[in-house]
DNA sequence: GAGATGTGCAACTGATGAGTTGCGTGTGGT
DNA sequence: ACCACACGCAACTCATCAGTTGCACATCTC
């Protein structure tokens, strides 16, 4: 029962959630084992922040053989962009134009709650 | 030395400060006490909440005789906006397209870091 | 100036999150 | 069959956070 809003901004909140994300995006799928090499961290440490960003849905396990590839997944950002847009509509201008110009296509825009 | 996106986006994390950050929105800007009033929390549990979300710059605090003031401030959503599409560019054609269309306007949405 | 109201500071508890280590299990190659 | 590699599970530590309570200080009103 708990807003899938939450897991999305506190997937974000971490800075190392965000660095795998831009690593995953800008050099494509990758293993848990991989990444624990290019981040000063464990590889289960590195698990569980994908597991944190599984959860927000910003990724998606590919198992292949032996090995889990792990891929970025574009569509929960929207989401976020989306309440941020709501939450600033008619409230300042700036956000506002930003909406009106966004609008349509942020689509699931509007949540519950 | 913490980038500002941690505390942006770790604000963004909590359903309170978020509901608490669309009531100010929506019917302006309030006390701690009142907004203590409107949620099933403490006043000072609700300080904590808004020190948080002024430690993001969502909110700005002005005191007026005994009262201190609670106004929300857009400016930092703009930010949390630009890091969305940054990340999500040459990634998905989805996301592609809004940052197409809101780029220039989005202002300050290159980041440093 | 006295009382009521609104805010600020500090200490404390309980829960959650980041990160680690250790060990077990499965899968691929030879 | 065997060995190496990649993953999964579990227990544990350390820090941070949400929320509380209690009390002190400032400010308005009469």
């Amino acid at each position: 029962m708990s807003d899938p809003l939450d897991d999305l901004f506190g997937a974000l909140a971490d800075p190392t959630r965000r660095a795998l994300m831009v690593r995953l995006v800008s050099k494509g799928p990758a293993t848990a084992t991989v990444l624990s090499a290019d981040f000063p961290l464990t590889r289960q440490a590195v698990v569980k922040h994908l597991q944190a960003l599984e959860a927000a849905g910003m990724v998606t396990p590919e198992r292949q053989g032996r090995e889990v590839r792990f891929r970025a997944d574009p569509e929960p950002l929207a989401a976020a962009v989306g309440w941020l847009l709501d939450a600033g509509a008619s409230w300042d201008r700036r956000i506002d134009r930003l909406r009106g110009r966004v609008g349509s296509r942020a689509g699931s825009t509007t949540r519950e709650h």
